[in-house]
DNA sequence: AACAGGCGTTCGACCACGCTGAACGATTAT
DNA sequence: ATAATCGTTCAGCGTGGTCGAACGCCTGTT
């Protein structure tokens, strides 16, 4: 994944690992953890308590759980990326106006992250969230910002990752993505093809800072089956744009 | 809660003290970080390079900084809350049909967390933000969440918080808060007049689960010169009753 | 009641390993 | 050239993170 560490700490390393088996088993016991975390029940008692000390943990009446501290982190980051406080209310807008869900997404670690998604009008549960990590070769935000990064970095990043088929139409092939990333530059908008997911069919655009560099993009999506003809083709790529222009004058330098 | 630890483990504290370096700060160097932890420039260095391996940390090309794993995991932890999903969509129709700024709270380590602010139209940069930790005792919020907290949990929190004078018509007087408490039970809404701040006033309700235990709280709040008369005594606790019943729907047993 | 099995927590002791300070090459400033 | 400061690496000391055993507290079973 990420560049090894010389000489790694190996509490901290247990230290993450309990937080990744809070994070995905509801409060669960001090045993649990300790077997996730493949330490001693007294070790994971150490780490919890600790963590409990300078608030990142509590325990409730049901057990350990990582506490609301990481929604404050969480947000600071999400704050101190450029795109979202200006794409925000722009991708709100765009979610009203076309029914579908709309998402802003950056590059993190070679893959995408959503930093924000938004379906218009919201009275169903949105099992899409924020945070999640997605593979960039196979999504419309994904494409578009291959498209805009450096070769060495592309090409690193599919090294690290490769091309996994994840339904009939995903691009596995190196050559035909890099064709597909210079239309992209070309035309100015990305399509994921039911590429990600069978019946989901996504436009996206990407979105470049003062200095060219890409620091995100936009992508709308729905069923296959309403994203089709015109729509697919004129409406939502215009629409897309026309958002992404209005998002870029907040770094253009006057 | 903040609960000693028998044990703490000291490089799990250097590895906190150095998030918080990372959170507060932006981009800074190993140095900084260093100082900042109290410890030296090598084991500043350790803990970072192994919190990079493990995908928390990112060094670009202007330093460390904390990765979008953080946003993940407080998405998690949101999801996790019993109140979110359920109340967001109300609150967002809550905003747009009064245009003031809504917001959803609940206790955690006995302070209050946001943990999603809307306001209706929202072109203007949200100063405001999700995660933010706010006083119990002196916001709307607040002080619907403690009228529902069994007793000797106020007091205990009372005890660790204090009742710190934040404005000219903060409650500093546990017995004065008390009985505002009882009012605030029997009447089924609370109000922060200008408690917190200058200039800002705030009606909130109290949000509770099947078992009749509070999992939360939500309130409109706005400037003091908007938020007066009718609109003060009638419109908005209507408003906000009505949707708390609403969203207590959702967890009552049939 | 008495028991067995689960929990979270505390304790003592050992030796891994986290910590420091010094040294390194790479940058940038003077 | 010189100096200062950066991030990183290294060797070695000694602390403190680790484990297993033991404890008290529950819950369910007999």
């Amino acid at each position: 994944m990420t560049e090894k560490a010389t000489r790694p700490i190996r509490s901290d390393e247990t230290l993450l690992a309990i937080l990744e088996a809070l994070e995905e088993r509801t409060t669960p016991s001090v045993s649990d953890v300790a077997t996730y975390a493949g330490v001693s029940k007294s070790t994971a008692h150490n780490h919890l308590s600790t963590l409990r000390e300078h608030g990142y943990v509590v325990d409730g009446e049901r057990g350990y759980e990582l506490s609301l501290r990481f929604l404050e982190l969480g947000e600071s980051v999400r704050m101190n990326t450029e795109i979202y406080e200006v794409a925000r209310p722009h991708a709100d807008e765009l979610s009203r106006e076309t029914g579908l869900l709309v998402n802003i997404s950056v590059e993190d670690r070679g893959k995408g992250v959503y930093l924000y998604r938004t379906r218009g009008d919201d009275r169903i549960r949105l099992s899409t969230r924020a945070g999640e990590v997605h593979e960039l070769y196979c999504t419309a935000t994904g494409k578009a910002i291959l498209a805009h990064l450096p070769e060495r970095r592309v090409e690193s990043i599919l090294d690290r990752h490769g091309l996994p088929k994840r339904s009939e139409n995903t691009i596995t092939d190196r050559e035909t993505l890099r064709s597909e990333l210079t239309e992209i530059r070309e035309r100015g908008y990305s399509v994921d093809d039911e590429e990600y997911g069978q019946g989901l069919r996504c436009v996206g655009v990407p979105v470049l800072n003062g200095d060219d560099a890409v620091i995100g993009a936009l992508s709308a999506s729905g069923p296959a089956t309403e994203v089709v003809g015109e729509r697919l083709t004129t409406e939502l790529p215009t629409r897309l744009k026309r958002v992404r222009n209005r998002i870029e004058l907040n770094f253009r330098d006057y």
